[in-house]
Parts: structure tokens; C-alpha cells; sequence
DNA sequence: AAGATCTATT
DNA sequence: GCCACATAGATCTT
């Protein structure tokens, strides 16, 4: 990933060589715990003290002409190649027929390595860049194109991570060395805490091993100026745009999306110093200490960051008379005038913020968290960056499954004290956050209120918390009267905090609707998969917010707050029966069927269960989207089963028996457990067969396992795996394909998975179902004829299927080393910046389908 | 219990 | 260059 030769520097010709954007070496970290990655590493400093720091002088070049961004040119650099390990070749250059002496020919020549390559900016040359002479005592390599590289094992980590993680966008994050990017979105959500513009500067500039490159200090001013200079307030149930600076406002009036959405008809704004009472953004409050306190103490320019600070909140503040200006917008239309304004926009992100303490129109509503609960250092962190400046921000928390999300949420809702709503997927967890506010605060039954299909609760007065579901208030079919009553309560009311479970399903078509819907003076966000497959998650920035914080996988499982988990994928040969049926097959579906019912790798799956059954006496969930699948092994296996049709009281009973149960150990599942099905006890999960390349998929399902393990006889030592997340591949099929792809966002989040290839070869004795011949070939008759069944499709769905194959055949090459080699898991990333936005609307005016939209870009 | 509406993926 | 549809699931309504 980053290669610095850093031994063999000469001094006076420091080079900084980094081939960006490749992880091959990552992807398949050996699960051992030590990613191997390919980097010759600075000696680490005795001292963290050491740091002798050698400040450029940030307030001469403070504000730098404006110029256009040189990018830095291309130098295409030859690379020597480490040598693969086998097991770690690239999924699908197999079955293409190129083994790991044939990557290593191809790099050879540049010409075809590009081709590999993926990303026309793979390389670039850096060594222009002047490193500093006590480089090594600095964590961070500063790209000009904006990506910064941490180094872990930097004492100053910790500070390093808490600054960068306010400031940058998280590429990558395994174990030695992390990839962030800057991004206009990243700068703005960095303003929104706290940190001024300078600060971002200076700090970057301190912590960086080469000189903080002009690109750079540009491109945070820019990002970061217009910050706070328009609001978007709710008043008396109306949304407004308001601003000390008539001059923008008209500017913003100009705007055909912003005229468009007035609700006045002169589409002129009010002069109304009454409607709030904070004139100015208070920028006196700078959220450092925390860099501050780690050891790299920067006292002159920290003071005069404060005193330029404080100087321009005085200069806000004495606007002549304070005068306040808004004009009022359609609630349909915020959405839209908020993405309007963002960084790409006009530029010039609002400010949410709600100054709770001082809305008197509210009721407050008396929550408290129970006096023993006592938030972890990481959800402190959290509350700290939505509160740092005594009101409340809108935005974003992103934490692990497992690692305590509603007790931030909860936190909030008691820091703020007005009336809360509360939206989450579905009614089991409707019924779980009204425990988990029951289990932190001394809230009463009566004022918590569930709106559900089954349960309309009475609201409770003037302030309460109220739990309901997306769908409930997003719904747009025929809605019953009751219903429509609590609807009507529910859009009419003014609240305090929208809290907003799994933020991510947000962006939804029907879902983003809520926003509008529900009149809230603070929205916060939460979730563990920052994800989607489609490019909408890039809405959260207006729908919500910016990021506010986001906790590290492995930070969080190295201090115990979520279970040490052992992923590895399972490569399961295809039979020579199966798959000549799969080359035969031109039916995705077929196809599919074939690989999953694969009898190798059904034997792997009955290994894997004995041995976790017996061995070491673990819970297991088997996941399979594919019913025919799912019944199939199951009943083999005479282990119970739970899928979409299976009815709510069988559920409950299956549960109930595995959770208490001592015979019950394993269970499996179809779709309805990535999302509707609570299970704690369980700490092995083992994949059979899942939803194409769905990221958020893999990672919500790693999330069943995630809490960490309690009362466990013999207690476990730190480094030890207490859970395990197991995917099993049908090798040289179209799943070794979906397998990478899935793997993308837990590899971002610096797990490794481990290769197995020989699984059943340390099987041996193991007593194992198919594995006669007869049986076999029994299995694949009932696989056939159930495709048959299925198969009710025209021949013109097939002729098309025929292309797509090819197509995604001979795009998986590509994909497939892309994959492995690029950061093409961007979570939360500003869109248009890096890559072309492909085209939204077809020529026609329709908007265009998002496949073929997906098709253009994954082009080129 | 069935129909309608919605999500996510390819 | 321009296009669609299927599958599996959840949740709301009557």
C-alpha cells in the first residue's frame, strides 16, 4: 500500500514514493493479526515528547493567493512487484487462466500493468515533497491530492486518529498504516465541530512528515470559509434560511432550486432580528484539547488561533444592530435547497444547530440517564462532537454493531430534554429501543409512546419520547384512522431530537421523505454500515448532516467493546458433476443454485457445525439467502430453520430453544435475519449463500456477532478470537467474485480475512453427508429439476441474461484486481469530486436507471 | 390471509 | 444509445 523506502534515504535527497490506492497485499491479510503489508517502516521515536517541532509559519501564508490546484503529474513509476503467495492471488484471475507468475510477468511491462491497475492515478511521485528532517517523530504523509496516510504505530496515534478522523474521510484501515482523503464534505463536517480553519491547517501541518503542500492549505480554505454564514432554523413549525449577511442571501435568492422553494411570492427575505437570538456562529470555541493534550503542545499559534478566532466571532457579533436575515422555505423543499448549498453547490453549507437550552417554546421533557450508566470513552467522544459548543449539532455517529449506538442516542435525548422521535426499521426494534430507554434513564412507561402497526400508543402530553417505524410515517398507501390520527400529531409537533436508527436506509426513496415530514430541531444519525451500493449515501451530507464521529473496528474490539472476530473465506472446489452443469448454464439463477448447493461445500458447512457443536460448544447462525438452499441443508442437517414465511410464533419458539436450549446450537436463517431477528448468544456465523455484492449485507451479518462475548468459561485473553464469521466459496464460480466485493467494507475496516482452501482435508474421520458419489449426483437431479421449476422465464429474459454474463465476465477481470487494488470502498464520499458523476436522467428526461448508471461508471 | 407498497440488489 | 425486470423480504392496510 505505501511503500517508503525509508532506508535507503540518503539525507539530503528524502524521497517519498507512494503507490497509491493499491491494497493488494491487504485485501488478504493473513488472519495471524499481522497485516503483512508491504511497507518498510521509519524507526518509531523513543519519546512522543521528542517532537521538536519545526512550525511553518501558518499566518504568513495563511491565506494563500488563490490559484488553481495543481495536480501533480503523472510519473508512472516502475515497481517490483512482492511475490503473491498463491492463496492470495486475486479471486477470478484463476479462472481467467492467470495464475501469480502471470501478475508478476504483467508488471513487468507498464503497459499491461496499467491495465491491471485500474485507477488511471495509481502512481505518483511524491519525492518533490520536502520531508522533514524529524520526519519519523510525525504520523502522517500528506498527498497534494489530499490523501493522508497514518501511520499506527506513531505514539501520537491516538491524537493522530481522533484529529484525522474529524478532518478526512476513512479510506482503508487496517492494522500498520490507514488511508484517509480530505474531501469538501470531510472539511465542512470538521468545521461543524469546532475546528477553525487555521487549526485544521496547523494541526495537519504538525502531525505531517513533509511540508503541508499548497494544494492542500487551498483547498481547506476553500472547503472551510463559508462556513456558518447561513442557517437553516426551524420556527413555529417553519423552515427558514436566515443569515447576518443580506449579501449572501441574495445570492442564494438567485438561485433557481432556492427561488424555486420559497414560500413567499415576492421571493424576497425579512429583516427579523427577533427570530433568533444567536446572531453570529460562535467560533471562539475550539475543540482541540485533545490534540493539545497529546504531547504535541503548540502554545504560540494555538493561542493565535483562538484570538483570530475570537476576533472573528466579535466581527459577526457586531453586525450593525444585529440585524437578522431569512426568508421562509416549503418543508418539501429543504432538502433540496440544504444539497443546494453544499460544497459543489453554492457553497455555503448550512448550519444546524439548536440552541436547546434556550427554546422556551418547547416543553422540556424530564429524562435523565440513570445515575450508575456510565457511556464509554468512545460514546463520550461522540456526545462530545454533536455538544462541543453547549447546543446541539445535526449529523452523523457511525459505531459498530455491538459497541452501545442507542446509548449514544439515548445520551442525546437526555442532554437535550425536549420531546424525542425516535424511527427505526422495524417493530422489533420499535420494541427494543423502548427498552434500552426503560434500561438508561428513569423514564416512565407513560411517556414513552410506540407507534407501530399493533400497538398505537397514547402520546403523553406535552413532551414524551415516541418510537415508531420508517414505514409508519413515511407510508403512503391508505392509512387507517387511527393512524392517521397519531400521523397527524406526529407532523404537526414541533421536536426536540429526531433519532434516526440505521441512518443508512435513509436516502430510500420513501424514507428520505421523513425529513420533511417530521418539523426537528436536531437530527443524529446512527449506524454501523455507512454503506450502500447505489450512490445515494452521499445525501446523508444534506438529509442530515455531516459525519460527527466515527469509532475504528479494531480499536473497539482491542479494547474489549466488541468481540475479536476470525473471518476467513472457504474456498470449496466445485464437484466435476456440478460444475459442468454450471459451464452449461447460461441462468444466473441456475447458476447460483448450483454453486450454493455445491456438496463440497456442504460438507464444509456440516464440518464447521460439528466442530463448533462439539469442540468448543459455540452458537451458530448459517445464513443463506437462497430458500431452496436454506431448506435443503437444513433439513440434512435436521437443524431448524427460519425464513420470510415461517410465522411469527414458530420464530419465537426456534429462538427460544436456541437460546436456551443446550440442544438447539445452530440455526439458519434466511434474509429476515440481517435485519428483524435478535439474537446475542450466537459467536459463529457461517455464510452458505448471500445477496450479490452487498457490503452492508456482509457487515450488518458480521454484526450478529459482534457484541462481545460475556461469562464465557475461561476468561479470554485479549488477542484471542471469540467469534467467527465464516463465507463459504464455491471456487472458480461467479462467487469468488460477489465474495471480494462483500468483503470490501470489513477489509476498509481493517479486518483480514483468511484463506481456507483445504478445509476438508483436516476433516479426515469427520462422518460427512455426500460423500458417495450417488448422493451426490441424487443432490444435483433435485437442483435441476427445481431450476426447471423455476425457470418460467421467456427466452428473451435468457438471450438478455446470455449478454449480461459476458458482460460481468469480462468485466470481472477488471473487477476483480480493482477490487483488489483500489479504494473503491469510499464510504459517506462527496460525490462528482473524484470520479464523473455518470449521467442522472436519460436524454429523454426520465430519470435514467440506476443500473445503467452503475454501468457507465464501473465503465471507462 | 391477501393485496399494496416499499427496499435492496443485479 | 437506449431500455427492464426479477427475487426475496418487510410492513402496512382491509
Amino acid at each position: 500500500m505505501v511503500n517508503t523506502d525509508a532506508a535507503d534515504e540518503k539525507p539530503g535527497k528524502p524521497s517519498l514514493k507512494v503507490k497509491l490506492g493499491s491494497k493488494a497485499e491487504a485485501v488478504k491479510q493473513p488472519a495471524d493479526g499481522a497485516a503483512k503489508l508491504k511497507v518498510k517502516l521509519p524507526a518509531i521515536p523513543p519519546q512522543p515528547e521528542a517532537l521538536d517541532l519545526v512550525e511553518s509559519d501558518i499566518s504568513e501564508e495563511a491565506k494563500p493567493k488563490k490559484q488553481p490546484a495543481k495536480r501533480q503529474k503523472k510519473q508512472p513509476q516502475k515497481q517490483k512487484r512482492a511475490r503473491t503467495p498463491d492463496e492470495y492471488i486475486p479471486v477470478g484471475a484463476e479462472i481467467e487462466g492467470i495464475g501469480a507468475d502471470d501478475i508478476e510477468e504483467l508488471s513487468e511491462g507498464e503497459d499491461e500493468y496499467y491495465k491491471l491497475g485500474a485507477e488511471d492515478n495509481d502512481f505518483k511521485d511524491y519525492k518533490d515533497l520536502g520531508l522533514k528532517l524529524d520526519h519519523s517523530n510525525r504520523p502522517l504523509w500528506v498527498c497534494p491530492d489530499g490523501r493522508i496516510f497514518l501511520e499506527t504505530f506513531s505514539p501520537v496515534y491516538r491524537q493522530a486518529y481522533d484529529f484525522l478522523i474529524a478532518i478526512a474521510e476513512p479510506v482503508c484501515r487496517p492494522e500498520c498504516v490507514h488511508e484517509y482523503v480530505l474531501t469538501p464534505h470531510s472539511l465542512y463536517a470538521a468545521v461543524s465541530i469546532g475546528l477553525t480553519t487555521q487549526t485544521i491547517i496547523s494541526v495537519l501541518n504538525r502531525l505531517s512528515k513533509v511540508e503541508l503542500p499548497d494544494e492542500i492549505k487551498i483547498f481547506i480554505w476553500e472547503s472551510t470559509g463559508n462556513y456558518g454564514k447561513v442557517k437553516m432554523v426551524l420556527h413555529r413549525n417553519k423552515f427558514f434560511v436566515e443569515s447576518p449577511f443580506p449579501d449572501i442571501l441574495r445570492t442564494l435568492l438567485k438561485d433557481e432550486t432556492i427561488k424555486k422553494a420559497c414560500v413567499s411570492e415576492d421571493q424576497d427575505f425579512t429583516i427579523t432580528a427577533a427570530l433568533a437570538d444567536q446572531a453570529a456562529v460562535d467560533l471562539s470555541k475550539v475543540d482541540v484539547e485533545e490534540i493539545e493534550d497529546g504531547g504535541i503542545a503548540e502554545p504560540d499559534p494555538g493561542v493565535a488561533d483562538q484570538a483570530q478566532a475570537a476576533a472573528e466571532a466579535v466581527a459577526v457579533a457586531e453586525q450593525p444592530e444585529r440585524e437578522l436575515h431569512s426568508f421562509e422555505i416549503d418543508p418539501a423543499q429543504v432538502e433540496h435547497v440544504k444539497a443546494r448549498c453544499l460544497p459543489g453547490g453554492l457553497n455555503y453549507p448550512m448550519l444546524e444547530e439548536y440552541d436547546f437550552r434556550n427554546d422556551t417554546v418547547n416543553a422540556d421533557l424530564n429524562i435523565d440517564l440513570k445515575p450508575h450508566v456510565q457511556p464509554r470513552p468512545y460514546q463520550e467522544k461522540s456526545m462530545a462532537k454533536m455538544f462541543g459548543n453547549g447546543r446541539a449539532r445535526s449529523g452523523i455517529i457511525v459505531l459498530p454493531c455491538g459497541a452501545g449506538k442507542s446509548l449514544v442516542g439515548i445520551a442525546a435525548a437526555a442532554r437535550i430534554k425536549k420531546s424525542v422521535l425516535c424511527l427505526v426499521t422495524n417493530s422489533v426494534s420499535v420494541d427494543q429501543w423502548k427498552h434500552q430507554f426503560q434500561l438508561w434513564t428513569n423514564l416512565q412507561d407513560h411517556q414513552i409512546s410506540r407507534f407501530t402497526s399493533d400497538q398505537k400508543e397514547q402520546f403523553a402530553g406535552v413532551s414524551g419520547v415516541t418510537i415508531t417505524t420508517y414505514t409508519m410515517v413515511s407510508f403512503s398507501g391508505r392509512r387507517s384512522e387511527e393512524s392517521q390520527k397519531v400521523m397527524d400529531e406526529i407532523s404537526s409537533r414541533e421536536w426536540g431530537l429526531l433519532l434516526l436508527d440505521e441512518v443508512h436506509v435513509v436516502p430510500a426513496q420513501m424514507f428520505r421523505k421523513v425529513i420533511g415530514i417530521v418539523k426537528a430541531h436536531c437530527k443524529l444519525g446512527l449506524t454501523a454500515t455507512l454503506v450502500r451500493e447505489d450512490e445515494r449515501i452521499s445525501d446523508l451530507n444534506f438529509l442530515i448532516g455531516p459525519k460527527l464521529y466515527e469509532a475504528n473496528w479494531l480499536d473497539l474490539t482491542r479494547a474489549g467493546h466488541i468481540a475479536n472476530v476470525q473471518c476467513a473465506e472457504v474456498w470449496c472446489p466445485m464437484t466435476k458433476e456440478f460444475y459442468r452443469e454450471y459451464l452449461k448454464k447460461d441462468n444466473a439463477a441456475r447458476r447460483q443454485l448450483l454453486y450454493v448447493m455445491n456438496p463440497n461445500k456442504f460438507q464444509a458447512c456440516q464440518f464447521l457445525i460439528q466442530y463448533h457443536e462439539q469442540v468448543r460448544g459455540d452458537k451458530i447462525i448459517v445464513f443463506s439467502d437462497n430458500i431452496f438452499a436454506l431448506r435443503e441443508y437444513a433439513q440434512r442437517l435436521r437443524r431448524p430453520f427460519i425464513f420470510g414465511g415461517t410465522s411469527h410464533a414458530e420464530r419465537t419458539r426456534v429462538l427460544a430453544a436456541f437460546k436456551r436450549n443446550p440442544e438447539v446450537s445452530t440455526v439458519f436463517l434466511s434474509k429476515v435475519g440481517d435485519n428483524s431477528i435478535d439474537i446475542p448468544e450466537a459467536n459463529v456465523l457461517i455464510q452458505i449463500s448471500s445477496h450479490a455484492g452487498s457490503r452492508r449485507q456482509e457487515a450488518q451479518r458480521l454484526g450478529r456477532i459482534l457484541r462481545p462475548k460475556k461469562g464465557k468459561p475461561g476468561a479470554q485473553a485479549a488477542d484471542e478470537y471469540n467469534a467467527f464469521f465464516y463465507t463459504l466459496v464455491s471456487k472458480d464460480t461467479q462467487e469468488m467474485y460477489y465474495s471480494t466485493k462483500r468483503q470490501q467494507f470489513l477489509i476498509d475496516q481493517g479486518y483480514s480475512f483468511k484463506i481456507i482452501t483445504n478445509l476438508l482435508d483436516a476433516a479426515g474421520g469427520a462422518d460427512l453427508q455426500l460423500s458417495t458419489r450417488d448422493e451426490q449426483l441424487d443432490v444435483l437431479a433435485k437442483v435441476l429439476s427445481a431450476g426447471e421449476d423455476e425457470a418460467g422465464i421467456e427466452v428473451a429474459a435468457v438471450t438478455d441474461d446470455v449478454t449480461r454474463t459476458k458482460a460481468s465476465l469480462a468485466h470481472r477481470t477488471t473487477g476483480n484486481l480493482a477490487a483488489l487494488s483500489g479504494a473503491h470502498g469510499l464510504t459517506y464520499m462527496e460525490y462528482g469530486v473524484q470520479r464523473k458523476k455518470p449521467r442522472m436522467t436519460t436524454k429523454s428526461g426520465r430519470t435514467r436507471h440506476l443500473m445503467f448508471r452503475q454501468r457507465a461508471e464501473g465503465k471507462k
